[in-house]
DNA sequence: CGGTCGGTTGAAAGCCTTCAAACGGTGTGG
DNA sequence: CCACACCGTTTGAAGGCTTTCAACCGACCG
């Protein structure tokens, strides 16, 4: 598979911005001007561990990147996940000592780009670094809402969810139709970001594919029935989608 | 009880901005000049709504306020509670269609500041902007925490942490020695926040009282082993302490 | 070809929920 | 001043969703 380059990865980010930011040509222009440093990690990696004190956020090209904690046992939690074209740990520029570590669902390239460089250019843009701070409210939304759904939904409709959340994240970033999408997660990492266990998501996931709402293979996810996941979710899509751009 | 003023409200708010931000005198001055329209609200009000539309943030200046998500049957889980100095829905102004309601736990007095207010004086001052934006990614990772805690302690554990979190935020906002602090929250508000049923979380309190860990009536919380509490909770505070003001 | 990784399956145990009922404190009205 | 109602807490028993433990399978890799 062509390797996207990181130029492309920008033009993502600046492209999600957009899309609740107004920003001008200018301001665009500096975005695109930031310094990226490529980085290919392999799968299964914790690329950030706990407490580490970073000095540059990374912007996902390629793959797929799990933000998690972790008890003293080693059970895992994953409080995000990432697509090509998000900014991981935006909130690390204001808050470069993070509670959460940074892992590789697959394999995956980043780019990295300084604090510093992300501070400036918010300093000399304030539109720029109301962006920052908006795409932060909204990452922190979508925490909030796994939290209501491993609060308070079961095995079932908490995975129904975690998939249209996933299918109208790609959709944003043009990866996908909304309908099917790659989706390189193992089940252990499914389980780790719904509150589950392996085998309990296992079991769920026969059960939608046996109702009919959804295929997945390891690396692919093709919705059959959205109204019937979408119901089974109780989604709405809201907290993904803000309503204008000022 | 005497009534703190609206002034001392946004005095704290402005301290625990200086605990993690560098503000000069003029930024300093600026927070206090903020326009803020004073608010009482009885206990267990809904004040406002999911989905709603808002063009100000809300202070807490005594009582206790949750920001809660909610399923279609009706069960709610707090994403947050917010005691007296903080900014409840400070990332409203970036996002003024919330994804989430709030709901006072007990009589609660708040004060309402616009954001336009909000927007203009961090146009103004960039340290102010990134100060706000900086409480964002402080109360962003407190959720993060509280994920980790929901979806992967068991309920004995959750609590804990609970309760071990509230004393230091308490702490940081000079009202509790890290001891002992008011918590007017019932046992269902805590099973909200905890993402447990009301009769689980009464045993489970129970069994923290029965350890002698803690004593805890409808009103007060007073940490009696405090090690041993942390360590069931496997609490450790660094995601409240931000390292560095910059 | 053996080894590893991820997925699948079965059975038993356990944590937590659900359902129900009773208890105590507080505020209100007669 | 007492009675009553309401709210939050407490307790018991039963059931269920999810976990735990174990084993097996298939695919990919060196």
């Amino acid at each position: 598979m062509p390797h996207p380059s990181n130029r492309s990865a920008i033009e993502l980010f600046l492209r999600r911005l957009r899309s609740h930011s107004t920003l001008n040509e200018e301001e665009r222009a500096e975005i695109l001007r930031l310094s990226a440093i490529p980085l290919d990690i392999k799968a299964h990696t914790d690329f950030v561990r706990l407490g580490e004190t970073v000095d540059h956020a990374c912007l996902v090209t390629e793959g797929l990147v799990g933000r998690f904690g972790q008890t003293e046992d080693g059970k895992r939690q994953f409080v995000s996940v990432h697509v090509p074209g998000e900014m991981v740990d935006l909130p690390s520029v204001m808050m470069p000592q993070s509670a959460t570590a940074l892992n590789t669902l697959t394999r995956t390239s980043i780019v990295r780009i300084p604090h510093k460089a992300l501070r400036d250019v918010g300093f000399r843009h304030p539109a720029i670094a109301a962006a920052f701070w908006r795409v932060c409210v909204l990452d922190a939304g979508i925490v909030a809402q796994w939290l209501v759904n491993v609060g308070r939904r079961d095995a079932r409709s908490r995975m129904a969810h975690l998939f249209c959340e996933l299918a109208v994240r790609y959709r944003l970033m043009d990866q996908s139709d909304g309908i099917s999408f790659e989706l390189p997660m193992t089940q252990d990492q499914l389980a780790d970001a719904l509150g589950l266990t392996a085998v309990h998501t296992n079991r769920m996931l026969q059960t939608l594919r046996g109702e009919g709402l959804l295929s997945i293979t390891r690396s692919r996810v093709e919705i059959l029935d959205k109204v019937a996941l979408e119901t089974a979710a109780e989604f709405d899509p809201g907290y993904l989608l803000p309503k204008s751009p000022d």
